[in-house]
DNA sequence: GTTGTTCAACTTTAGACAGCATGTC
DNA sequence: CTAAAGTTGAACAAC
């Protein structure tokens, strides 16, 4: 099927043309044949890098009204309204936490792109265009899966089938072991297939040499595994590395942590690779934007290791460092990125070999294996299409692994998607926002509406009734839900903390915190009072307390006591009480001045781990001053805070 | 006293979505 | 109370 047979304007076939697209990948043809172009609702379990934004684009395209592309990451949503926003005539709005059209704009534009809990949120404040929506796409939606934010996705997903009952859903799914039950959820067609544009081979790599599941295997060039020196993992995967640069491609390696990670590029660098590569001169111009993106200790050897081809990548970075050394990558500017997991599920960076080093994760419980979904979309970054014969992925281990490795990644089958909405805090989220939207005024109305969930799809006989009930009776209780009428009603509070995107949870130690600070002496409420109100929060991520710094943390919470809401014999979980008084004692250091790079130093926290918890604070400050609002408070500190964390106070231009 | 080496005990460990409301020289 | 790798620091040897 070429794209001139598509029902499609000129205007964008010779657009797709242009961008050298004559005939559509399989998996797209298959997506047509299954009436993406006609309003069909298709889901699509296809390999990264198959051709999903075309195939998301024919939907958007072909929908008689205005689109919305949902997706789980920002840097992915920024990703995308670039590529829509290449189209000729087509009007693109983005919708994310950081990044946002203008609220009165969205109902304008011919597509919108935004995160799910964007949309949730949306949905929950009473945005009039979802309702005009004709077309959405998913994309990831196999993160239905995922504990944290699966339920978000699904009940926004139902939310939206029951405002627009004639929408036409486009999911696209990494692959997974159960396609057709997400396909039976949505009532969709089901599109499977693992053809990609590039041949990928995988392989396990033990005793110096690679065994790929095409029969084939390979020595590893200049590596001696007699030598004692190249004897670990991290030989083996220098020599993998070195191998494919030194024949001209590019590399990915991926570790466990991010200490690792910038290990690796340390010795790396030192066989200087990007003269292999010959990307020398250009990877002096990505240190210098490196540079340029802001300067701490981390920066600089980044820009140090950038300038010799080597990268490293993960969240402890600054986000605008990341996507600095994914563009330089992608511009093939760099020969090799060392990343941590992050790199896997982001941002479009292929590379002609993959270097899985680590397949085991410390989970608080003693290290497990990685899901096989997350190490084949390691894997799957193999091959640029265009540029490389051929992608190669490989698993390092030794003798005693390799068959483990071999069965568990190369020939096991993906996890399956499984529903985690009858979690209790996603219920109890989801609850109180179905009646505050006015979507449901009882606990048959909130069951009634969670019929349309993927979960309701998968279960026999839902029975949430009694978690829901509970959750009714717990929101009750935090006075955000009231008996009303024979049934039941948000209080104003509950509206508010619904609207403000905050859990139930946050929200009540928000009033017990705010009502607390309202008791104390005015004058002992200081920045860090707001800051650790917010902190302690389950919104709020904490920060690792070093075993050599709990001392310190003990001792500044004495000190401090005067200005917390919490007392030091109040909490029952001491502990994590004190990790977040570190969150907050770091951010009133940067209140006060302090400069973000000393504070990266004194505090061991990442750059990157800095700026994202500044954004939650803004974002949990601006909550406590509604539900302040709501209690009759005033507490100027809170405002006075959150100015002062204000990116032009406390970072240089 | 200073510097170097070894080894055992201790420390650390991936990621990242979200609010709101607008005017001004 | 899991596991694996990195880091620290004590003990000791050589200078």
């Amino acid at each position: 099927m070429r794209v001139d047979d598509l029902p499609l304007s000129p205007e964008y076939v010779e657009h797709f043309r242009a961008e050298g697209i004559e005939e559509l990948y399989p998996p797209q043809a298959a997506a047509v044949e299954a009436g993406v172009c006609e309003g069909r609702d298709v889901v699509a379990a296809v390999p990264t890098a198959s051709g999903k934004t075309l195939l998301a684009q024919l939907g958007l395209l072909t929908a008689d009204g205005p689109g919305l592309y949902v997706c789980p990451l920002r840097a992915l949503a920024r990703e995308k309204y670039e590529e829509f926003d290449a189209l000729p005539g087509v009007s693109v709005g983005i919708s994310t936490g950081d990044f946002d059209s203008p609220a009165a704009e969205l109902a304008d534009h011919d597509v919108v792109v935004a995160t799910s809990e964007k949309v949730d949120s949306a949905v929950r404040n009473g945005a009039a265009w979802v309702a005009d929506l004709a077309c959405v796409v998913v994309d990831e939606v196999h993160l239905l899966g995922a504990p944290g934010r699966g339920p978000t996705l699904e009940v926004t997903l139902a939310t939206l089938r029951r405002r627009a009952p004639d929408v036409q859903v486009v999911a696209l799914s990494a692959t997974v072991d159960n396609p057709e039950h997400v396909a039976a959820w949505l009532d969709a067609e089901l599109v499977e297939s693992d053809w990609r544009p590039v041949d990928l081979r995988t392989g396990v790599y033990a005793d110096a040499a690679v065994r790929f599941d095409d029969g084939t295997t390979a020595d590893v060039d200049g590596f001696d595994p007699d030598d004692p020196a190249d004897g670990g993992d991290t030989e083996a995967t220098a020599a993998l590395v070195r191998e494919a640069v030194s024949s001209g491609g590019q590399a990915l390696a991926f570790v466990r942590s991010r200490r690792e990670a910038e290990r690796l590029a340390d010795r790396l660098r030192e066989e200087g690779l990007a003269d292999a590569a010959e990307i020398g001169p250009d990877a002096a111009a990505v240190a210098e934007e490196v540079r340029d993106a802001g300067g701490t200790e981390l920066g600089e050897r980044l820009a140090e290791s950038a300038a010799w081809g080597v990268a490293f990548h993960h969240a402890g970075l600054r986000s605008q460092h990341r996507s600095v050394v994914e563009n330089a990558f992608r511009d093939r500017r760099l020969a090799v990125i060392c990343a941590t997991p992050t790199l896997a599920a982001g941002v479009n960076v292929p590379a002609r070999r993959v270097v899985v080093r680590d397949q085991q994760r410390y989970t608080g419980t003693g290290t497990e294996w990685l899901p096989a979904l997350e190490v084949h979309q390691m894997c799957g970054r193999a091959g640029r299409p265009h540029l490389d014969p051929y992608g190669e992925a490989v698993l390092v281990g030794d003798a005693d692994d390799r068959d483990e490795l071999w069965e568990r990644y190369v020939e096991g089958e993906p996890e399956a998607v499984e529903s985690q909405l009858r979690d209790r805090d996603a219920l109890r989220t989801h609850t109180l926002a179905l009646v505050a939207t006015g979507i449901a005024n009882s606990q048959a109305g909130v069951l009634e509406a969670l019929g349309g969930t993927f979960y309701a799809s998968r279960t026999p006989n839902p029975d949430l009734g009694g978690i829901v009930g509970d959750v009714i009776g717990e929101l009750i209780e935090m006075d955000m839900l009231a008996p009303d009428d024979g049934g039941i009603a948000a209080t104003e509070l509950g509206e508010q903390v619904s609207r403000q995107y905050v859990t139930p949870r946050t929200g009540e130690r928000l009033v017990a915190g705010l009502r607390t600070a309202a008791a104390m002496d005015p004058a002992d409420v200081t920045p860090l009072t707001a800051l650790e109100l917010v902190c302690a929060t389950p919104d709020m991520h904490d920060t690792y307390l070093g075993e050599r710094e709990r001392a310190a943390m003990y001792q500044y919470a004495r000190e401090h006591g005067s200005e917390l809401t919490t007392g030091m014999g109040e909490t029952d979980d001491f502990e994590g009480w004190l990790e977040s008084l570190k969150t907050a004692r770091v951010l009133a250091e940067l209140v006060e001045g302090v400069p973000p790079e000393e504070l990266v130093a004194d505090y061991r926290i990442g750059p990157g781990d800095l700026e994202s918890r500044v954004e939650r604070t803004e974002w949990l400050l601006g909550a406590a001053g509604a539900v302040a609002a709501v209690l009759g408070i005033d507490l100027p500190a809170l405002e006075s805070t959150r100015a002062s964390l204000q990116p032009d106070s406390t970072e240089a231009p």
